[in-house]
Order: structure tokens, then C-alpha cells, then sequence
DNA sequence: ATTTGTGCAAATCGTTTGCATCTGA
DNA sequence: TCAGATGCAAACGATTTGCACAAAT
């Protein structure tokens, strides 16, 4: 695992305690990732970092305020964190639980509509649902 | 109101209790609706339908098992249920927590790549998240 | 008569918060 | 030093569930 934790910390102003450092670097270590705070919880154990489901979901937020994560909600009981910022849709796998970024490039909106007077953009989602075929 | 509800319970194969028949009336009278199970909650009691919110909770499920409804996640803590079954999309407005239609037609997705084999698809979902701009 | 829905309250799940205690800058 | 992060457990809000009772077929 590369340790650009740190690093990731100090570009977005936040600081450096052990547990966000650790936790930085299981997230931004291998590339693009999708990580729920169970399994982030998870992993931090496993890999010997001891830290509090509160201190998970603090941290996620944190992240997320400081544009290092994104939020992607599936359902009201299933939400993501993706390490992937830039403009991106999703396909989801029902039967998994399991999301996967779309190539970029590949699915595109066409025709979206000015936002309304007053408004700005602050996002698209777009979810892509599919579950095992039946047939 | 029209009381179309006992006749959408027949169609969908629900058996027609009275809070049934009033929670249809309610969302299927005047035509597309975005409710929670709050508002609808809020709604019923108004129209002095007595309903706990276990009903409500439960009605709302098997309505969408049964196709008379669909669900739309906001964020973990926000989802609407959605009386327009047919392929659209929708734009949230952040600030007032309101969830409106985009046109049907207007935004199109283009190249939505072939669902992975064995697996097909059940839903797409595009979300435009709009807030007040603060310039 | 039998199956299915309802209400209530308690249980559950994911997430947040208060507070005393640590720790990084 | 001291603002800010952590852990814990308790609080929380949204949703689900168990069970006794009522209503629909």
C-alpha cells in the first residue's frame, strides 16, 4: 500500500491524526474505490487500525465536505463513498450490492435541461440498476 | 377526489382493506405525486383517514412490489415514492427538499452500454441536484 | 372459515451526538 | 498550549417486525 495519506490530508486542510492517515491511505492507496463505513470499518481493522464506527462515519464526512469522497445513495439503506471524483455515472448489481463505475465517455445525457432561474448544478447521478437475469 | 383506489388494488392484485383503498384515492387521484411516507402520513390524517405509520410504511412497500409505485433515494436519510411509472427522470431541489419531474423526452441518455451478461436491466436512474445559487 | 391487513409498541439499522479524554500543530 | 480529533455509549430518525385483533374474500 502506497501512504499518500498524509499528503491527501495536507492538500485538503485537514488534519493529520493517525486514524484519518490510516484511513486515507486504505482509501486512496489503490485506485478508484467504493467503500460503505461497514466496509471501511472493516478493512481498518483487518488492518490493525483501531477506530470507532463513530470515528468512521466523522472521517467519511469530513472527506466528503473536503472533496476527497463523494456520496452515492443506492437506496435508504445503502449508501457509497467513491474515491473517484470525477465526472462519473454507475452501474449497480442488486443481487451483489455491488457498484461499479461506467467508463467515462461511454454513457452521456443529452439534452439536460438548463438549471432552473437561481439555480446551479451541484450534480448528476446517474444509476444504472441490473440485477441476474431471470430467463 | 376520484376514487380510483379499489379499481388500482383490483388491477394490481391487492386486496382492498379500507386504509388501502383511502392511500390509493390519496395518490392516485390527482394524477403524478412525490410523496414520503411522512407527507402521506401527514395527508391521511388530514383527510381523517386513522392510519399508523406501520400501514403506511407497509402499504408504500407492497404498492412498489406491485408496480404501482417506484422509489427514489435522495440521500440515506430522504427517498420519495414516485406515482409516474413510466421512464423519466427528475431534478431535486436541494434547499426545499422538493423532488419535480424533468419533461419526459427532454433529457435522453445516450449510449447506455449493454447490461454484463447474464444480467439485465431494471432501472436507470438520473438525478440532477440543483441548489439556490449563491452568486 | 381462512387468509390477509391493521395498530401498537418494541426492535432494528444506520448514523449522529455529547462528553471526557487524548493528540497533533 | 490548545483547537480539534477520538472513543464510547447513549440518542436519534427512519423503517421493520411480532403479536393480538379486525376485516376482507
Amino acid at each position: 500500500m502506497t501512504h499518500c495519506g498524509r499528503e491527501k490530508l495536507r492538500l485538503a486542510g485537514l488534519r493529520a491524526s493517525r486514524q484519518r492517515i490510516a484511513l486515507a491511505d486504505i482509501l486512496f492507496a489503490e485506485g478508484d474505490r467504493h467503500v460503505s463505513a461497514e466496509s471501511l470499518h472493516a478493512e481498518a481493522l483487518e488492518a490493525d487500525v483501531s477506530v470507532s464506527v463513530a470515528t468512521i462515519y466523522n472521517t467519511l464526512n469530513k472527506f466528503v465536505e473536503a472533496g476527497l469522497l463523494r456520496e452515492i445513495a443506492i437506496d435508504s439503506s445503502k449508501r457509497f463513498f467513491d474515491t473517484k471524483m470525477s465526472n462519473h455515472y454507475h452501474i449497480y448489481f442488486e443481487d451483489e450490492e455491488r457498484l461499479v463505475d461506467i467508463a467515462p465517455g461511454v454513457l452521456e445525457i443529452r439534452n439536460m435541461p438548463d438549471a432552473p432561474e437561481g439555480t446551479e448544478v451541484i450534480g448528476a447521478d446517474i444509476l444504472i440498476r441490473v440485477r441476474t437475469s431471470s430467463s
